[in-house]
DNA sequence: GGGACCATGTAAATAGTTACATGATTAA
DNA sequence: TTAATCATGTAACTATTTACATGGTCCC
């Protein structure tokens, strides 16, 4: 029940509802969490309940828009939960289970596999580069902008491993395919 | 519906009972996939039916042990899964969340998640170092040695991103604790 | 005799995704 | 007017974990 938690620490910036809140999961929280709407609504729901968000609905524009707040008990369980030791850290990479049973296929295939992979980290670093660099421009209104520097640069440090990994790799397999 | 994948890819080195299948992706593949028992078994007992696999009982020393080898039919499954690109690349890094929603705890109890995150991965660090030096120098009977150790430099090349994000972080903590 | 480990499995609970249904608004 | 996007939600399905039940063997 993680997902309870990051809506809560998203709440302390502001009421929004819960397709807002799922926009920003995708654009944050994209390279190391997900959440999806059957997710975020029920859950929501079920602080409501709780009594560790308040809901505000408003038919303004006449399109229904339900916004959450957190409460003063809400607020309280996030920093019980961001105090308790982090437990899950879950990887389950594909990726590696193709290349350590890859000598079942041919050099070409773990090649392309590889390229994807590789286009996909490249990308990932761009993005988070981007948002460094924007950061570090604009200004910190929730006083948070050394965390979430803290956190791109895990994701900076990561991709830049993941594509040394990958290149040397790339080479090994193409040197094999030219032998065979 | 991954872990036949990977329960195949482990039964072309030869036929193996669910309990060995178990403890040989905790030991091998721990630092970047998972599966329960009640997981394997049930999958086990599917591709059997679908005939990917064959069953061999044997009630020798009166232990019922079940082992199960790939067929020709299952071996041709995972070799097209293998060359399927690969879609999952699953994180959930909790720390990651903790680290963003920080301000809202003080810097001791950010410290303390930190250095637990570090040990683990030193420590990670340390047996895939040791797996490297020890295939390095073992007999090579699958001819699998080179797809393994790639598996393992993606762990060592990683395991010190995520020490060296680890020790920047612990610092910056560290002098927000001393002028708060 | 007892504890560690071998060995198989299932039931129930929890978690998470996907697909769908509904309908409003906006911009081309 | 039509496609995209805003916006909420649920049902069904799939995946996964956890806890439990059962019983054998090995070694001290």
């Amino acid at each position: 029940m993680k997902t309870r938690y990051v809506l809560l620490g998203l709440l302390t910036e502001g009421p929004q509802t819960g397709y807002i809140l799922k926009k920003l999961i995708d654009l944050r929280f994209k390279y190391f969490w997900n959440e999806s709407y059957g997710q975020i609504y029920p859950e929501l729901k079920k602080m409501l309940l709780e009594g560790w968000v308040d809901k505000h609905s408003s038919d303004q524009a006449k399109r229904t828009q339900i916004s959450y707040s957190i409460t003063e008990k809400g607020y309280e369980a996030l920093k019980i939960w961001l105090q308790k030791p982090p437990e899950t850290e879950l990887y389950r990479l594909e990726i590696l289970i193709k290349v350590y049973f890859s000598s079942h296929v041919d050099a070409d295939c773990m090649i392309q596999h590889l390229t994807t992979f590789q286009k996909n980290h490249r990308d990932e670093l761009d993005i988070l580069e981007k948002f460094q660099e924007e950061l570090l421009r604009i200004e910190d209104p929730f006083e948070n902008h050394e965390d979430v520097l803290s956190v791109i640069d895990f994701g900076i440090k990561s991709n830049h491993a993941y594509l040394a990994w990958c290149q040397k790799l790339i080479e090994r397999y193409r040197k094999e395919g030219t032998v065979k």
